[in-house]
DNA sequence: TCAATAGTTTAGAATTATTATAATGTAGAT
DNA sequence: ATCTACATTATAATAATTCTAAACTATTGA
């Protein structure tokens, strides 16, 4: 989704209602340079504290998932205690840090392609990413 | 862990009293010949239904997380609304079947080695694990 | 313009997964 | 056999998520 630009059009054309609810999330998720890697609590907090809004936490549930429904945003499974939300919707690889529990988008000059030998019968491939755990490598540790 | 043997001693080997519990689950997970992914309802169920034993859910989450700690069992992200464990400990590559919601261990010999160019500055790299999502290729379907 | 309508937001209740509590039970040591 | 630390259990508590039903709002078209 391009920045600055004018989100009532964009979620019309996926047939979403441009709600005053939806069009602040989009600024908020939008609205940046770099691909965001956010929970839901990230977000609640962003929009009550950064933005001054008050918005309705199951509504910060339903407009999440309606947005990865239409292909704005997509789940990442890293932390099965947490649900990660990534703005960058297409299929990619990620480090996590281990210690922040910060997700990192890879390029795809980062990672060679991954060439998959084994075929499991009468099912296609739909992705293939790669988790890179990372954490602080001090070697005074333990 | 060997299969058919004496879980006993490997359970006294890391500091685990061999509990009747402790014990049961062991034969479920590991008198097996191969990999086993399971969530903790999976697990309950067999125990009570397929060996008719009473266990307390508490006792299969806390035994669960004992052996996380102690290395018997690995947790595995792959959907967010879901806890899969896997009796492979080692880091490994998994196919992940949307249809039946069911993971399958990946051999070394499927994928490549993956050469990661990035790094991350005061990061060492803990793990480096491939997700493969499949479904099912009928091409009548949708 | 301005109701009618369908879709949306909301507070709060309900549900689900997981963890904590505290009483009871048991393994391992003496 | 007794003791003690640790484990199991039923149950309560918590946390994340979804549901419900009433109030609200964007859109349509008379
Ligand atoms: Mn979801
Ligand atoms: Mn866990
Ligand atoms: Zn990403
Ligand atoms: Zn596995």
């Amino acid at each position: 989704m391009p920045k600055n630009c004018n989100f009532i059009e964009k979620l019309r054309e996926v047939g979403l209602r441009p709600t005053k609810q939806r069009i602040k999330m989009c600024e908020v998720l939008y609205n940046r340079e770099k691909t965001f890697h956010f929970t839901i609590n990230d977000l609640v907090k962003i929009i009550s504290e950064k933005m001054n809004e008050k918005i309705s936490l199951a509504t910060v549930y339903n407009t999440v998932h309606a947005f990865e429904k239409k292909g704005y945003l997509k789940e990442i499974s890293i932390d099965s205690h947490k649900s990660y939300f990534d703005t960058n919707t297409s299929a990619h690889h990620h480090f996590f840090d281990e210690d922040t529990h910060e997700l990192i988008d890879c390029d795809e000059s980062d990672i060679d392609k991954i060439n998959i030998r084994k075929k499991i019968t009468g099912k296609k491939i739909n992705s293939v990413e790669v988790l890179v755990r990372v954490a602080s490598d001090n070697q005074t540790q333990k």
